[in-house]
Parts: structure tokens; C-alpha cells; sequence
DNA sequence: TATACGTGGCG
DNA sequence: TCGCCAAGTAT
């Protein structure tokens, strides 16, 4: 199905959509709007730390790593965790001998900790079955451990400029907004993954097919914003059929989703008199997994203040903690469900033994170590700590 | 197909 | 202040 057959499509879709509207969009032919958006692409590239210099290949390494940086990230927070991140792991086989712990310490306070286990473990795999060089195929690339189909796509086509297009958010809402996409997603998924396939087929006469991809994920990220979008300098208003329409900020269209009950708890910060706090290991799996944290409660809707201290520490050598309740709360929001923390402190001597399963980190170490922000904030209200330090 | 999974910035 | 959102993946 060619670009003009899906528009018609789409078109057909919209049963409140004028037929007088289908003339003025799209008046030029598929394969120069491609042409338009990499002429725009030269014109405004942005200079982006994993971007190679202007005509190069990127490292495949360099790639990855900042695909799978910046899942659900903005490109502002990931720049200084990349630069960091690269100082200290130059190259796949570096990372790959590393150990998770350290990479889920330069990791710290990047949120969504699995994509630093599946970082980890990818880096094996690469090394273990491709002698340390990625696949260049889609398929082969999404085989691997935090690969899914947008980063398998992102670096087949940026490190070895093979023929796809990947479709992340910014993708979805050009095409929806584009073709005036009327179903929600996730729904409209394969729709909007069609429209990109034939946007790569547009794309031949150029060959590059990189340059592409990322010509349309700045157009997302810096034109066609989720919020006022700059239509008036955007390279494809002429072509854009919500823009005809003057209703683009309402596309993609999205279904509702429900959001999470608070949950509350409580923390124990111990500290020693050498300014070391009493720290324990999450499990490997789920929320925070593999993380540091400060020992507490569960997490509940019903959780019962007033049984907090049931889940106190006991430290050896002390004949019981004197715990004081800071006042206030620390809040921190989660993708599904937000958290209120209650605060407990006690103050031990050297002497004490650290229970089973928990150590002692000391002030120095806890900038190193794989805390998350929420233990920051908990350290911090805790007097523990000023802040994180970037 | 739906849900779990972090965090920071912005209007 | 608060809801939305940002270059998704795994299960």
C-alpha cells in the first residue's frame, strides 16, 4: 500500500472529516516530503554527545547505549549520565567485565533500573555470542536482553543504516498528526508502525536511512511537540492534515489511564557515630531492583503507622534503639502509584554489628554506590545527606 | 492486551 | 500545585 492509499485510508476514517479537506494536504509527492525533512535536517542537526560528526558512522557502542538511555528519557538528563557513563566504560568489552553492582551505581538516579541489568547482561550476550561486536540485522539486535523493537530498529538504521524506521513517541505523534490518526493509542500502534514503514520506503532515493530516523525524532522532540507545536517552521506543514484542520495539539489520541492509590511506609535511617547509615540490598527483580536502600516497612494503602517500629532494625551490640519520628513526609512519585514515607532516625556507637543482610555505607561511599533518588531524598530529609551530587 | 517499571521538567 | 510527558521493554 503506497503513502497516498493509507491517506485515503485515513481519510475514510474520519467521518467528520471534509472531503474539501483532502486537496490542500498533501499536494507533493511521498518521497519529497522525505527529501524535505533531511534538507531540514542538515539545515537545524542538533550536536548530541552519541551523535557521530556529520557524514559519519556512529560507533554501534555509542549507539545502543544511548537508545537505551533515553527509553522514557529526556535528552537533557541523559547527557551527563552518557558522558559519565562513557568515561568509565569506553567500550562494549569494558562494560561487559564490570560488575552489575558499578553499573547500577553509574546508573543511580536514571530511574528504570532493569534497562542497567538488561545493559549489563546485553553486553555479555554481545560478547559471548558475536565476539563483541553487534549484529547488524533488526532481528538478531532485538534477540538481545533490553532490545525491544524501537531500539532494535534505532540502531540497525543509525549504526549501520539499514532500511527501517523506529517509532518511539515522537514518531507516533508526527505520523498522527500527519494523517490525522483518529484511533487511540495503543491501539493505532500498527497503524502509525505501517505509515513509518512506508515513510522508509520513501526514503530510497537517499539512502540514508540513519539520518532519517533521526531527522524525524527531532522533528517530534524540537517542531512537533507534544504541547504548541511550532507548525509555522515546521518542513511538513503543507503537508500536515491536523494542521490543516488547526487540531494537531489533540493528536495522537490516547486512551485514559487509571492512576495508582497512594501507598505509605516507613524508613529507618541508623546512623553510626563515624557518619556511616545502615544500608541493605533490594531484590534483584522489580521496583528498584538490585538497589540500595535504607531498611523500612512495606508499601501499603492500609499501612498502620502506629505498628511502624515492628519493622525497625535491630542492630547487634545495642540494647535497643532510641528512634525519633521526623516530622513530614517524603513523597515520590512512581509511574503507577505515588508514596509517602515516614521518617525514623536512631544514632548508634561503633561498637554495633550491622544486622544479617545490611551493612554500613559510609558518606563518602554513597555518592558511589547504586542509591536511588527516592533513598536520596529519604538520606536528605534525614539530615544524612545535602543533596545528590551531579 | 494490560500492567510494572523512575525520574525530572514544564505550563 | 499537579498532571502530563520523555528516543520502551518485559512479562
Amino acid at each position: 500500500m503506497g503513502a497516498k492509499a493509507s491517506i485515503a485510508k485515513t481519510l475514510a476514517a474520519n467521518p467528520g472529516f471534509s472531503g474539501k479537506r483532502r486537496e490542500a494536504p498533501r499536494a507533493r509527492p511521498a518521497d519529497l516530503l522525505a527529501v524535505d525533512l533531511l534538507a531540514w535536517y542538515d539545515r537545524h542537526r542538533r550536536n548530541l554527545p552519541w551523535r557521530a560528526p556529520r557524514g559519519e558512522r556512529a560507533d554501534p557502542y555509542r549507539v545502543w547505549l544511548s537508545e537505551i538511555m533515553l527509553q522514557q528519557t529526556t535528552v537533557a538528563t541523559v547527557g551527563p549520565y552518557f558522558k559519565r557513563f562513557l568515561a568509565r566504560y569506553p567500550n562494549l568489552r569494558s562494560l561487559a567485565e564490570a560488575p552489575l553492582d558499578d553499573v547500577l551505581a553509574a546508573w543511580a538516579g536514571l530511574g528504570y533500573y532493569s534497562r542497567a541489568r538488561n545493559l549489563h547482561a546485553c553486553a555479555r550476550a554481545v560478547v559471548e555470542r558475536h565476539g563483541g561486536n553487534f549484529p547488524r540485522s533488526e532481528a538478531e539486535l532485538a534477540s538481545l536482553p533490553g532490545i525491544g523493537p524501537y531500539t532494535a530498529a534505532a540502531i540497525a538504521c543509525i549504526a549501520f543504516n539499514e532500511k527501517t524506521v523506529p517509532v518511539d513517541g515522537n514518531v507516533e505523534r508526527v505520523l498522527a498528526r500527519l494523517h490525522r490518526v483518529a484511533h487511540e493509542l495503543p491501539r493505532a500502534k500498527p497503524e502509525l508502525r505501517e505509515l513509518a514503514r512506508e515513510l522508509a520506503e520513501d526514503v530510497g532515493i537517499a539512502s540514508r536511512f540513519g539520518d532519517f530516523a533521526q531527522a524525524l525524532m527531532d522533528l517530534g522532540a524540537t517542531i512537533c511537540r507534544p504541547r504548541q507545536p511550532r507548525c509555522m517552521i515546521c518542513p511538513w506543514q503543507a503537508a500536515c492534515l491536523a494542521k490543516a484542520q488547526g487540531d494537531q495539539e489533540s493528536f495522537p489520541k490516547k486512551s485514559a489511564k487509571r492512576e495508582g492509590n497512594l501507598r505509605r511506609g516507613a524508613a529507618f535511617v541508623v546512623s553510626r557515630r563515624d557518619g556511616a547509615v545502615l544500608v541493605r540490598k533490594r531484590q534483584e527483580k522489580g521496583l528498584l531492583g538490585g538497589m540500595v536502600e535504607v531498611p523500612g516497612s512495606e508499601w501499603s494503602a492500609d499501612f498502620n503507622e502506629a505498628a511502624a517500629l515492628a519493622f525497625a532494625p535491630r542492630v547487634r551490640g545495642e540494647s535497643g534503639l532510641a528512634w525519633r519520628r521526623l516530622q513530614g513526609e517524603v513523597g515520590h512519585v512512581f509511574t503507577h502509584f505515588p508514596l509517602e514515607l515516614i521518617v525514623f532516625v536512631a544514632s548508634i556507637g561503633l561498637g554495633a554489628r550491622a544486622p544479617r543482610g545490611c551493612r554500613f555505607l559510609a558518606p563518602a561511599e554513597i555518592a558511589r554506590a547504586a542509591v536511588p533518588t527516592l533513598m536520596i531524598k529519604v538520606l536528605a530529609h534525614a539530615g544524612v545527606l545535602p543533596r545528590r551530587a551531579l
